[in-house]
DNA sequence: GTCTATAGAGGGATAGAC
DNA sequence: GTCTATCCCTCTATAGAC
């Protein structure tokens, strides 16, 4: 019966200052952001900020908790699922991935560039998704191809999704792209990605 | 006979704090810096920083040209030669651009994060490095492999080198990692990355 | 060229009326 | 809960003595 289902969206006041934080600070970056910045893209007093969420900083440790959930979270229940194959994994991940990176293409450089700002304080948030190390997709990967470290593979899994978004605004200054050019080139990669996964796990 | 070589390090005052910038706006980008913060690192007085570069803004411009020109150029003359051949490309590059790296392990995070900050005013320095799409490389990418845009090998090629280092404090946050270890993960990739990209052009 | 002192703007946060 | 007004500190940049 509280105010969760009015204003002019439907969407609460405090809902309404997380969602502007959550696309100003991801665009911009903490530091470059202003709090002015997020009122206005809210649409909201400044001071109604301070009110709920008492500050800047307390405010982007809520998105900061959303996001690294997003970015990390996301695949965990794949990877740690024993009873999907290792292809099977590897056929999944990166149509479902890259989908969610396409609907959140700046999420992965807002979200390492802010952990490399402060690694004490996030590298706990990260740790919560449970040992890497020990899931089932690593095992996998170490059970089948017993001579490279599977960190290695799985390194090459995680970059061939994520680092195209990283890079997409170099790489659309180097190679002239359309925007749907940049799409298809990322649809492709669904496909590419398990066959090239595939090679490296069969090479001799 | 000016005053190049005098000062506590051998260094003129200018090049002192060309010196402490390069460390600090690598550290923590552009917005975090404070000129305190460079002129503190260099040694020196603030107001000297004023006098010497203008503003904040000019001199963190030279620091971007220089940092843009080790990340992308670095490579370029490699990628252009006509005379060497796909595959000695391919054993080359690794070598020398992950050394290059593990120098300046913060330069990717640091140039990635500034471009996606200001596409237009930085997207011309990447383009002062020639076309990519009909450097040597790419062309003989496209034609050992017809059925695979070059792209996206390329895309592969950097990315297994790049990758690494811009997710290293999340690694070492998931996997126990020293900092030897680390090395060693990427010493052995020199040799790997080769091995992969041949198996990605040998595929059917 | 180098320093101290300070101007001046910006931005996070709060007081207090409604 | 929401607003206006404003505090106050931080930070960039400059003035002016040496």
């Amino acid at each position: 019966m509280e105010e969760q289902i009015k204003g002019g969206e439907g969407l609460s006041t405090e809902e309404k200052f997380k969602e502007a934080a959550r696309i100003v600070f991801t665009k911009k970056g903490y530091a470059a952001t202003k709090t002015r910045d997020i009122a206005e893209q809210a649409g909201l007093n400044l001071a109604l900020l301070n009110y709920y969420f008492r500050s800047k900083e307390r405010l982007f440790e809520i998105v900061m908790i959303e996001k690294v959930q997003q970015l990390f979270a996301f695949m965990a229940p794949v990877l740690n699922d024993p009873e999907t194959s290792l292809y099977e994994k590897i056929d999944l991940i990166p149509v479902s991935y890259i989908d969610m990176l396409l609907k959140n293409p700046d999420l992965p450089l807002f979200v390492l560039s802010e952990i490399k700002n402060n690694p004490g304080r996030f590298g706990k948030m990260i740790q919560a998704n449970g040992n890497i190390l020990q899931s089932s997709f690593v095992r996998q990967l170490a059970e089948k191809k017993k001579d490279v470290n599977p960190i290695q593979l799985f390194l090459n899994f995680i970059g061939m999704m994520v680092f195209p978004f990283i890079v997409q605004p170099v790489l659309q200054a180097v190679v002239p792209m359309s925007e749907g050019d940049y799409i298809q080139l990322l649809e492709q990669r669904k496909m590419l990605i398990p066959q090239w996964m595939k090679m490296m796990l069969a090479g001799e």
